[in-house]
DNA sequence: GAAGATTGAAAACTCAATCTTC
DNA sequence: GAAGATTGAGTTTTCAATCTTC
């Protein structure tokens, strides 16, 4: 493989790092991070934007749905009964009460959510997932695990993944 | 540290993993990713969430910055003369032309920034970093790498960031 | 008064023109 | 006609009310 090849990994982190993208994080030649730091910190961003898009754009394309509107779906296919309240849903941190309300709003117009009332609680809101809805979600989750395995871990050995499991652990406790 | 204590990394990740945010990547009881897969994958997605949230929140009361206009000062800040092409603010992936247009836009109106158009090309567009938007960028950015140091890379050991690296590269090598 | 959910208004982002220069 | 940059229009996301029920 030549130095020249567009996508050899090593070329990805070092123009990734060299275009400091997520904050060039070195002031005045002085890095404000060392530099592994600044390295991995780096390759985090790029990994990240780079997986999103290409999750965005193919649920979009495919499905026609956002990760977001799949992440509510994928949560209400897990659920027994397929229903979950609305506050429930926007637990988690990714997305927002008023977020989770939006995305509800255009599944449920399109068929594949209802929502009903909660009967303990005449507050709270009930989203649950209609057949046509869990049926476009196992298909768009199939295709996005699929996606996920060969485009993100496939170049990454067990214990890579092992150890990134450990790090993220380490990482949300101090979140 | 007891079992209920509210922010235990176990429990984090443990959290994340049972609200499954960013698509839960099983179906009826059959994991479409392997089980590690699937904590490593979550994990990621919660940990790009909650220090994505941080930095934008703290950046954002701080520095009258979002971490977008910060990356923008980032690679004007690191060009020799302070200058760079728009074009060039665009590459890396993460920030589209027009976004950067919009962005640059706003840090002129606060006069971090200036527009020159370019000699050798008039198709070109320089930005460059003014005093002011040097001033703030660096105090920016300096704020920035301390909260990634102490609420990102603070748990994790020097091997650990060093296996990070070389994960970003095979993943970027992928996408 | 606090919690659950929604809504209006503003801000951020994307996409497809558009305009200018090569 | 292609590249660099901007703009308009539409969408998504957030923030701060708002409304209802506890």
């Amino acid at each position: 493989m030549s130095r020249t090849d567009v996508n050899s990994p090593e070329q990805a982190l070092d123009r990734a790092a060299a275009e400091c993208p997520g904050g060039g994080l070195s002031v005045d030649g002085v890095p404000a991070l060392p530099a592994d730091q600044h390295a991995a910190w780096v390759g985090f961003l790029a990994a990240h934007a780079g997986i999103t898009r290409l999750l965005e754009s193919g649920l979009s394309s495919g499905f026609g749905l956002s990760v977001s509107a799949l992440d509510v779906l994928a949560r209400l296919v897990g659920e027994d009964g397929g229903q979950i309240r609305m506050s429930d849903l926007a637990q988690g941190g990714r997305l927002s009460q008023s977020r989770v309300s939006r995305i509800v709003d255009a599944l449920e117009l399109r068929g594949l959510v209802e929502r009903s009332s909660c009967p303990s609680d005449s507050r709270g809101v009930f989203a649950h997932i209609t057949p046509a809805g869990r049926e476009l979600a196992v298909e768009a989750l199939r295709w996005q695990a699929l996606e996920v395995r060969e485009r993100f871990f496939a170049a990454l050995s067990e214990d890579q993944i092992a150890e990134l499991r450990v790090v993220w652990s380490a990482v949300l406790g101090g979140l």
